[in-house]
DNA sequence: GATGAATGAGTATTCATTCAT
DNA sequence: GATGAATGAATACTCATTCAT
């Protein structure tokens, strides 16, 4: 039915998704104008992705798969730990930069922006609270914890690594996970809100700032 | 008009307008409601603050101003470039958990969430710069270069801070802006996005440990 | 601020769709259209009425609370039961007469037509019950419930006339309730579907023939 | 095409058809639904039944062919009067019963309520009329006759035997045609209507209690 | 013949903004 | 000045129907 050589309508649409709510975020796009841009009609959206949340859902939990798939591989073939984490975040800076506008929406508007909730993790569970007295719904928690669990496949990658890290008494961190997020969270700030200086450099050569930085002050034996 | 014993109108619907846009971000908020809260006319809204995203504005503006204000002082205060850091972060680690939600969604803005636009200093000047091929109206950039030069006023005290640290010699960084927006932004996110650790630290314990893990390896002369 | 000599806003959206509610249904109905021939804006439809069915309800509501005075007026003037049945039934066929097409929604689409519910009374609680698998939402069954109740007390009035004519002694009936809805339903489904006979007869004469048959049969004394 | 050991597409169609419809009603009701359930192709429901509408119709129609032969040779079994109309009623009520949701429909639409037209016999031929300003499309008249159509089919079995015994003396009716609607539709309205009295009843039993009732006061001779 | 992917007109509902009183 | 009733453009989503394969 679908030439091999064309590209699917899932596909049309996905990628007409992507521009649009790159553009706009997730609230003010329209499925009108993904509709538009895609070239298909209005039920075709719906058919093959229910509803705009889950359009979204798909179209980032896609990207996300080979993108921590990526990550995995990066890490293991790092020799030894300063290896491992110049591989990450080489790789992390890399799709960062070319997912800018669309990780911004997980980062803010999906996980905490929209509604005064948070994810935490209490005993390996996820758990949604509340910063107010209203409740979120059950599906609006179950649409937190999704996106939360996304961003959770990528960072526990790097979480593993500084565990293993400490373990072996390479670094020297007073917090893991807080250490983690610092230096992850930090590290996709800097792609997000880009400045001068980084603009003219490989994103290659940034990881390898980062990490030196981090580690310079991080790791035991410095001298 | 303003009896000095009440609060203003203005007040109260600046007060109401905090609630509501921290509880449910800018785009779900509704001037009813905040209208409602305030208990004033939605009228007596539109006088005083023109519209929606004005609104948003001027509160989140008087609480930068004194936000600012307190954070110069904090700095001042400082004996040394270290203490003065302790300092700086401490206050700012207080205000972000303190204003979370709503200086989430101007993180959120200033990054291009909602229309794909960032702005960068060009030789003093911030320029808004589109992601995108669609360039957005005047007002939108107008609107953009506020909010970001509302960050700036933060976060150029301690890119000050820091710049003054390497002409002493006191530090040694790579490239100094991207330093600063590194640690300036992955404290905020790690406030955004709070975890197990944090929950049960003293902002004043978490600033001493983010600059001393910063400093650890940042500082030049570390024995 | 409303002129008494003008007829309100909410006053107008009823009338208007009093005339597409008995036009099309409810089903087929359209706030479009109503809001059109009210000239109100859309919103303002919302405003007063929340939403299409509660706009309905408010519709029938009000009309039958006045139409269950009138009913129980007409009953209490009757000196004896004969007197009070004609006096009911008069009372009734004219209003079902004048509300036939809305009054049929009640009886058909809003109980049990739409979805293969019913609700019965159980132990004076009035219950929802599904003929299929699927459950009924909350918020449906209480939808039907209201429906069934407000029809309920029009039947009411009249079962109760019963119930009294068997305790004196005056009526014979095997199963009161049952009779009491074969009667009822039964003089409803003549108005709603009408024929060349009673094209040419007054209410009242209509009314008088039905209790007249009615009696004959079923009351004691009857030579 | 149609092996005589499965049963046709068609009528897997008809038998889906059936249960969705009388689950949902005609409005709420999917074509996607019933042909899931049939496991056939949406287009095949096309192809066998032109469009919902007139699935819908071939539907009871196919139905009331059966029902109509039912009632007509229960009537013919009757040795008497009372004996046909026990007789009509309990075959009458079986039905009803069995198919109160399908039936329902029909009653409601050949009342007026999906378009606020009615149909009457004048001189013997089904004449539209609309209780509104707008006539209805040359289309909807004639589906409103066909189901018109339907329903006096069972009716005028009814109405015949009324006939027969005002002709014989046997009954002493004031008007034929609306005592039959009345006891007809009044006997369909109680089993659309569910109450409590006649869920333990057996339908033969509420046939005899009804016949009975309306016999007792409207036949001659009743000493 | 049979299929089911694709369609898009149609619908209920929301909410920022205006303006007459 | 203050109000809040009124507005209508905008939006997500549904579903009967068509038609290329």
């Amino acid at each position: 039915m679908q030439n091999t050589r064309e590209i699917s309508k899932s596909e049309r649409i996905l990628n007409a998704a992507e521009k649009v709510f790159a553009a706009h975020g997730f609230e003010k796009d329209t499925i009108d104008e993904i509709m538009a841009l895609a070239d298909v009609g209005k039920g075709t959206v719906y058919k093959y992705f229910g509803n705009k949340e889950q359009l979204f859902y798909q179209l980032v939990e896609s990207k996300n798969k080979v993108f921590v798939a990526d990550l995995q591989q990066a890490v293991d073939q790092g020799r030894n730990l300063k290896d491992k984490l110049i591989n990450f975040f080489e790789v992390m800076i890399a799709f960062y930069e070319q997912n800018a506008a669309l990780w911004q929406i997980i980062c803010f508007e999906m996980v905490g922006g929209s509604n005064g909730c948070l994810v935490t993790m209490m005993s390996g569970k996820p758990q949604v609270i509340s910063r107010f007295d209203t409740e979120p719904s059950q599906e609006e928690k179950a649409q937190m914890v999704r996106y939360h669990l996304l961003l959770a496949s990528e960072f526990s990658i790097l979480q593993r690594l500084m565990e293993e890290g400490v373990a072996s008494g390479e670094l020297d961190l007073l917090d893991t996970e807080l250490s983690t997020m610092f230096i992850f969270f930090g590290v996709a700030m800097c792609i997000f809100h880009p400045h001068t200086a980084t603009e003219n450099m490989e994103p290659a050569e940034g990881a390898r700032q980062t990490v030196d930085r981090f580690l310079y002050g991080a790791i035991n034996n410095k001298h």
